[in-house]
RNA sequence: GGCCGGGUGGCGAAGCGGUCAAACGCUGAGGUCUGCAAAACCUUUAUUCGUGGGUUCGAAUCCCACCCCGGCCUCCA
């Protein structure tokens, strides 16, 4: 609450409980969504690599909301609908079902919870009974609003004074607010159209304000007084603050629901930050159809502080796509260094953990190292546990890899231990597992292969012009040849 | 208009008063390997931190001014 970085103390000993706020889902999640989440997935690994249990919620907004205030604004979920002339629940299904794809392909951990904002209607509409009741709201002809003078300190975590802010800068305001940081509860539909998503409600038939959602699916499942709400940096001024007003209001009390508020910053371009609705925007599918594999993704967010603006391009994303190659191909080295052990299943088995701590695995990994090793991972606790610091941390396992005074099986426990809070299933990864084939190459694979040949009987005949042109013709092709003593080829990325 | 935040090598990005002639990754350059390449590996790549002042024994780091850029004040991570 103070922007400053506090050393983190979870309310119980051992559990920590996190409420992350989640997409709407009218749309396909961007990448700049998706660095959200590796946020969240970072943190709440971190937490259990220390020891923690974490209860994690994050919820999913299947909830139309109104691109404007007014009445006669446009609903996302509606307007997805109609484009997609699909029935709005199934355009929730769809996405949802599409951002959860996502997530799994960034190697995400699941949360202990997914919290889907329209089965939790009836405890949002209790919800709001008792805010009534605090008197904390009052009636519009447009639905039910939340005063925010009635509530201590508003707007304290977004740092913004009330005063001077022009209401309306980008919309027309609603008739009857009290005070221009006023916001609704509840929705009243209009008197004319029905909606396809509405509820009967004490205060008429209609749908539930946005800030609503969360306030009530954070405290119905995490408590009133949880430990950390994560969410983008947008809702640091807004979002949050309502929600927190809500919060106090429903408790009579001055505490804003969660200890700590963790806000990631964007992923932008130059043109500015990614945003749904400028309509143009990369997905982690499209970065796929490039051939670009989705942990460079992840690698290249772990690149970066998460509450430093990320610039993106290809060409870096690229980048780290080389780095993730190397990194893995270094480790599959070592690999051939070790004969198959017990310990070696921890990396696969953590992937399907649903909030335990990882102290067993970690013991199970850590024990018997050298004071080398030691060494490696203090500095690595060292910067995750300054604020996530992971573009500090990530230099120890480039360390590790080439230490010369430990054995590669040292090595691997280490890089495995690491890679608990890294999710790159860096030993479960193989380089050829990351080159992609690009969506739009000419050859298939197994035309590769045939002109592969051809080049090595050509090479073998010392025909070096005729394999030199067979050579370009795969580069051009988006085809990368490695000749060794196993001759091998990948895909190479398509940038543009 | 109000309020936040940022400008560091070709790119991404750490650093936030001394150990900074600025971590790390990618790129580039040189080398090893190779028929030549690629991949891999090794070495190397900013006397300088948007501009101009100031504070200080000492500033990329603090202060002031200016110039750019982004975000929030509708929904968005």
């Amino acid at each position: 609450m103070t922007r400053k970085i506090e050393t983190f103390k979870p309310i119980s000993d051992d559990q920590t409980r996190i409420y992350s706020c989640g997409p709407t889902v009218y749309n396909y999640a961007h990448i700049g969504n998706l660095r959200a989440y590796v946020f969240t997935d970072t943190l709440r690994r971190l937490l259990n690599w220390k020891g923690q249990t974490v209860t994690h919620v994050i919820n999913i907004t299947d909830v139309g909301h109104l691109t404007s205030d007014e009445d006669s604004g446009e609903d996302k979920m509606e307007l997805a609908s109609q484009s997609m002339e699909k029935d709005i629940w199934q355009i929730a299904e769809h996405f949802t079902q599409a951002f959860k794809n996502d997530l799994s392909q960034l190697n995400l951990l699941r949360p202990t919870l997914w919290s889907t904002a329209t089965d939790h209607i009836h405890d949002m509409i209790a919800f709001a009974k008792t805010l009534e009741r605090s008197g904390a709201t009052y009636i519009l002809e447009t639905g039910l609003y939340f005063d925010t003078t009635k509530v201590p300190d508003y707007g304290s975590l977004a740092l913004t004074p009330r005063e001077g802010q022009e209401e309306g800068a980008r919309v027309d305001p609603i008739a009857g607010k009290r005070n221009a940081t006023d916001f609704a509860i509840w929705r009243r539909s209009p008197a004319v159209g029905k909606r396809q998503m509405e509820w009967m409600s004490p205060w008429g038939p209609g749908a539930p304000g946005w800030h609503l959602e969360c306030s009530v699916m954070s405290m119905k499942y995490l408590g009133s007084r949880f430990d950390i709400h994560t969410g983008g940096i947008d809702h640091r001024e807004i979002h949050h603050c309502n929600e927190i007003a809500q919060n106090q209001a429903y408790t009579s009390h001055a505490h804003s629901g969660a200890n700590w508020w963790m806000h990631n910053n964007f992923l932008i371009d130059r043109s500015g930050k990614m945003s749904k609705s400028k309509g143009e925007f990369s997905t982690l599918t499209s970065l796929i159809a490039k051939g670009i594999h989705p942990l460079a993704f992840r690698l290249m967010c772990l690149s970066t502080h998460y509450r430093s603006e990320l610039e993106f391009s290809l060409e870096t994303l690229a980048g780290q796509l080389v780095r993730l190659k190397r990194l893995v191909g270094a480790i599959s080295m070592l690999g051939l260094e070790v004969e198959s052990k017990p310990w070696m299943r921890i990396p696969n088995e953590i992937r399907f953990s649903s909030g335990a701590s990882f102290t067993y695995p970690r013991t199970v990994l850590e024990q018997t190292l050298s004071p080398h090793g030691k060494k490696l991972l203090d500095g690595f606790d060292r910067e995750m546990s300054e604020d996530l610091m992971t573009p500090r941390a990530l230099p120890f396992l480039d360390e590790t890899i080439h230490h010369d005074k430990l054995n590669a099986e040292e090595k691997l426990r280490i890089i495995a231990s690491m890679d608990l809070v890294l999710g790159m299933n860096l030993l479960g990864t193989r380089r050829c597992d990351l080159a992609l084939r690009p969506k739009d190459v000419s050859l298939s694979a197994s035309e590769v292969e045939a002109l592969l040949a051809q080049r090595q009987q050509a090479r073998r005949a010392k025909d070096f012009a005729n394999a030199d042109a067979i050579r370009d013709r795969l580069h051009t092709a988006g085809v990368e040849i490695m000749d060794g003593p196993k001759p091998s080829w990948e895909w190479r990325p398509l940038l543009h």
